[in-house]
RNA sequence: GGGCGGUUAGCUCAGUUGGUACGAGCGCGUCCUUCACACGGACGAGGUCACUGGUUCGAGCCCAGUACCGCCCACCA
């Protein structure tokens, strides 16, 4: 077969794919005899969109390792799917209606689901579309979704066991309230960031005319739900007016001078005004003092009616500036200075987030389960006992500190899109958590009829509470009557409207994809018992806490194993000048195009379309004009995913850099060249495969002989096969990538190539067979060795090398068996042995650089003082410093005035005529060198304490460094003394 | 206020248990369309390893501190 005269990634990349993916060589390894399981779980990509470079990075270090362990013969599943992603996909669906001028509410809640369903369908699509452009190898026969009826099963069954154990609870509590999108949300999905402010100072009146004081605070409109002032205990300023009232202006009210050490004597006035609705400290001081709550503001954050009727109806940042003007005409503003302070946003929406109020599901994160332990101990204790291992390490302190500061984890979401929270509630208003409406009406039933009976005296209360422990208070208030009118009529369950917070289903993504259910362990699966805990998590840091700690909580507690063992945190894929990719910013890469390439017309049209903020196409398109003039060239998926491994350096993050990608399609050119070199000398030669599975075509009886250059690249390759084993192992996918760039390049193509040609050229027939045996075979391990990082040249070229290396095992190279380092195979001699051949060479070609010797001009080169073993390297020497011939010669002509290098015990001569004087100058340098570092070991060696105390291996390498140098310089000098007469 | 990173060639980054700075890619200079590859080859220029002190025979690597950059967490009204 013919290769292509370059490396062209479209075509191949095109047959390949489906081809596997046809043959089912992704599905998991179901072999329970088997001792090795891999499995990873794809951190599901949400379904709002395409994937990023981020994904790209994530995806190509997944695959990687899912390859690489599929090949090393282990059972292996890389677990696909997507997640709903509730907030962020509602927001997208709803602002493609807006664009209709339709609201959701217009459409209804069923109606609204079915335009979700819809884009789940075309997103879904689109990403697991971009992953086979990425070469990903998941089970795509076990692709899940969140929402999926068996993840949703195993979400409610979840809920309901949390809920009876108490760990589950509901509650009215202050929440993170989003006054846009009218949801509760999560402490991690606030974002607070420095603003500027003010600082407003007011005047409050002691309610007995005795005096005053001032209070300082950043939102005035709130002093309308104020219902105490605090000051600290221990303030003399104030002391005297604890226990006191004011009177709270604006308002009728009257409201307490409390003492609290929380107050700060040094901030502000040492006076703090309390609204506990409206303020998470607040709130605790409220609690403290059991201080009213007074709620002033609407769930869409405007005044309400607890507040006095100017303001009711006022967006509450209308309101701050009415109280504030208001404030000021009474004259008790004492003044207003500039502050900055933390300003909480919803990370979806922007807006200020608002305590609130209200009523919410949570999960209880401190409180002891059915083992005595909190979900948070378990959590820490998974880690902090060497179960789970983060690399790098020291993502552990960040796992630590953010779960030994948790706080209750509010779940519910006022949402329509995601998983409804199983919870009904009868006319009172009783709380009933089932798996399902008619469960609900059982237990309702059953229980309204025990405590009926209970009430009846028929049922004894520790009876009754005995039967239902896990709440027994439930349909407490209900008299005898109102009992007996619902059972006769029904309970009438209406379902809670709410849905769980996206992260809920996430958390119980290990086990929930490998098809758990309700009655494991009693009933289990293949997968499951193969694949939890799975191997490893790859994931960015910025989801530790979102994901990572929420599945280790929930998988422990749930099934009482871990959820993997170890977790690989990356850094993020930033622009080349290290800003965040994002679409407001105009610098978002899609990886596919960075494989197919785009134009800069195309690329400014994607840039700039959709925008949030239309004014910004203009600089966005101007910026991009300047940094791709001529758009992307297409690399291909092997180049990107090279440069994703390659850029992977443990705790750092990524400035991507386009030219490291060019550099890598570089390298692909640089393989498949070399292959069809290979090829080229081997394809029907003999090649004395005769005692393997050989093709018949390429195989051969005759003799083989292997030269020390044979030898010492089959070396250097179990030296390298060592480290991949070990970059794997270490998750060090940037050496790992090193390792094969360095061997393919460094040592295969730029020596063992051209010392092939060499052998083949000028060695007997068995010389030849044994140079082209080790060229296929080494460069199909090569092949084997890279399929991981860039697996469609590698299957590509394997497909051809490898029957006639005699090692076709498989129809796919992602079949065949990963190279492993063979210590039979090591060879210090032959090594050591052209590393001085490499020397030589390199001597020879300085000279010729140093004469500034065109490539093309063949010069004779004198040799003195060979070894055997230099004579040996006559041949390779005149090929690769483009030699005429090499002569071995007794001493050189003594009127020779020619360039000279001395290496070992060798002098080499270029056989030119030139300046003598340059030669001296030349010369002269080289020695002043020399003696400068000879002068540097000798002081270094003359150092008594050097010598008695570093090993003794370090002194005598540096006594043979002296020595060289002694020698190089004994023979340097006689020859600076010939010319010296010229 | 806590915690974690980073600071090495013009740019982007490696540097494994302290022992000659082998650094790599891109860029740069000179030469070469040599029968695998110009997505290439050969040779070369370029670095006080942020700063200060310490430990050590010896430090880019260990310790202490300083500066600058970045990230995460936290209730100063």
């Amino acid at each position: 077969m013919e290769l292509a005269k370059a490396f062209e990634p479209a075509d191949i990349e095109r047959r390949w794919y489906p081809d596997w993916e046809a043959k089912n060589y992704f599905a998991a390894g179901l072999d329970r005899s088997k001792t090795d399981a891999f499995c990873i779980l794809l951190p599901p990509p949400n379904v709002t969109g395409t994937l990023h470079m981020g994904h790209g990075f994530n995806q190509t270090i997944m695959d990687a390792l899912t390859r690489y362990h599929r090949m090393r013969g282990a059972n292996t599943l890389w677990q696909p799917g997507t997640d709903h992603a509730g907030i962020a996909t509602q927001i997208v669906v709803e602002r493609q209606l807006d664009a209709q001028g339709i609201s959701r509410h217009d459409l209804g809640r069923e109606k609204f689901l079915e335009k979700v369903w819809e884009w789940k369908e075309y997103s879904g699509n689109t990403i697991t579309r971009q992953m086979r452009r990425l070469g990903t190898s998941p089970d795509w026969t076990r692709e899940r979704f969140t929402m999926d009826a068996g993840l949703s099963k195993t979400v409610t069954e979840t809920f309901v066991r949390l809920y009876n154990e108490g760990l589950i609870y509901r509650g009215k509590r202050l929440v993170n309230w989003d006054p846009k999108l009218h949801t509760a949300v999560s402490d991690l999905e606030v974002i607070s960031e420095e603003e500027d402010g003010f600082m407003w100072h007011i005047r409050y009146p002691l309610a007995d005319g005795s005096g005053s004081l001032v209070v300082a605070t950043t939102r005035p409109e709130t002093m309308l739900g104020d219902t105490a002032v605090m000051v600290h205990p221990e303030d003399e300023r104030y002391k005297p007016m604890i226990g006191k009232m004011v009177k709270l202006p604006l308002t009728d009210r009257e409201i307490p001078i409390i003492a609290d050490s929380y107050v700060d004597l040094e901030f502000g006035t040492g006076c703090v005004k309390v609204t506990p609705a409206h303020d998470f400290n607040d709130y605790a001081v409220g609690q403290r003092h059991q201080l009213p709550l007074i709620s002033i503001l609407t769930l869409d954050a405007r005044i309400n009616d607890n507040a006095p009727e100017k303001y009711r109806g006022l967006d509450r940042f209308d309101a701050r500036k009415a109280v504030v003007a208001d404030l000021e005409a009474l004259g008790i503003l004492e003044k207003t200075d500039k502050h900055k302070l933390k300003v909480p946003r919803g990370d979806r929406t922007g807006v200020v987030i608002e305590p609130m109020l209200t009523d919410q599901w949570f999960v209880a994160m401190s409180k002891p389960g059915h083992d005595g332990k909190s979900i948070t101990e378990k959590a820490l204790d998974c880690v902090a006992s060497g179960e789970i291992k983060f690399y790098p390490e020291n993502w552990v302190n960040t796992y630590n500190q953010w779960l030994n500061n948790i706080q209750d984890w509010c779940i519910s979401r006022q949402l329509w899109w995601g998983h409804q929270i199983p919870a009904w509630y009868d006319a009172w208003g009783n709380v009933i958590v089932a798996h399902s409406e008619d469960e609900a009406c059982t237990i309702w039933r059953d229980r309204a009829q025990a405590r009926l009976a209970h009430l009846q005296g028929d049922l004894s209360r520790a009876r009754f509470v005995e039967h239902h422990p896990e709440s027994p208070e439930l349909l407490a208030g209900l008299s005898q009557e109102e009992l007996e009118a619902a059972l006769a009529n029904g309970p009438q369950l209406t379902r809670d409207n709410d849905v769980l917070d996206t992260w809920y289903s996430s958390a119980l993504w290990p086990f929930s994809t490998l098809d758990w259910t309700p009655e494991w362990p009693a009933q289990s699966n293949d997968a499951l018992d193969l694949y939890l805990p799975s191997t490893v998590l790859v994931t960015g840091f910025d989801i530790i806490f979102f994901w990572v700690a929420r599945m280790v909580m929930m998988t422990r507690h749930l099934t009482g194993k871990i959820p993997f063992k170890h977790v690989y945190v990356h850094g993020l894929i930033r622009d080349a000048e290290g800003q965040k990719m994002s679409k407001s910013k105009g610098n978002v890469l899609d990886p596919i195009d960075l494989i197919d390439g785009i134009g800069l017309d195309a690329l400014i049209e994607k840039r700039t379309t959709g925008l949030m903020n239309p004014k910004q196409a203009e600089s966005i398109a101007k910026k991009t004009k300047k940094e791709f003039p001529d758009g992307i060239a297409a690399f291909g998926t092997d180049a990107l995913r090279f440069t994703f491994a390659s850029l992977a350096s443990p705790g750092r993050d990524i400035k991507f850099d386009l030219n490291r990608c060019e550099g890598y399609r570089n390298f692909c050119n640089k393989l498949w060249n070399a292959t069809r070199f290979v090829l080229m000398n081997v394809e029907g030669q003999d090649l004395g495969l005769e005692h393997s599975q050989g093709s018949p075509a390429c195989g051969g009886n005759g003799p083989l002989a292997f030269s020390f250059a044979d030898r010492w690249i089959v070396s250097h390759l179990q030296q390298v096969e060592k480290d991949i084993e070990q970059h794997f192992t270490e998750y060090r996918f940037d050496l790992l990538a090193q390792s094969i760039y360095r061997f393919v390049w460094d040592e295969f193509c730029d020596w063992y190539l051209e010392l092939a040609k060499v052998q083949i050229q000028t060695g007997d027939a068995a010389q030849a067979r044994g140079t082209r045996r080790t060229l296929v075979r080494v460069l199909e391990t090569v092949l084997r060795l890279a399929h991981p990082l860039i697996p469609f040249i590698t299957e590509e070229l394997w497909q051809t090398v490898a029957p006639i290396a005699g090692r076709k095992t498989h129809d796919s190279i992602l079949l065949a068996a990963y190279p492993r380092a063979e210590a039979a195979k090591e060879d210090p001699a032959s090594e050591a042995r052209v590393e001085r051949l490499k020397t030589l060479v390199h001597a020879c070609r300085n000279l010729r650089g140093e004469m500034g010797l065109s490539p093309a001009q063949r010069v004779p080169l004198l040799v003195t003082g060979a070894s055997e073993e230099t004579r040996s390297f006559g041949p390779f020497l005149q090929v690769l410093g483009k030699l005429s011939e090499v002569v071995f010669v007794e001493d050189f002509p003594a009127d020779a005035i020619a360039p000279v290098a001395v290496v070992g015990d060798a002098r080499l001569m270029l056989k030119i005529e030139i300046d003598a004087a340059a030669e001296r100058e030349r010369l002269g340098k080289e020695i002043d060198k020399l003696e400068k570092l000879q002068t540097a070991i000798q002081s270094k060696l003359d150092n008594a304490g050097f010598v008695a105390r570093a090993p003794a291996a370090v002194v005598d390498q540096e006594r043979k460094r002296l020595a060289d140098c002694q020698a190089t310089l004994e023979k340097l000098h006689p020859q600076l003394a010939r010319l010296a007469g010229n």
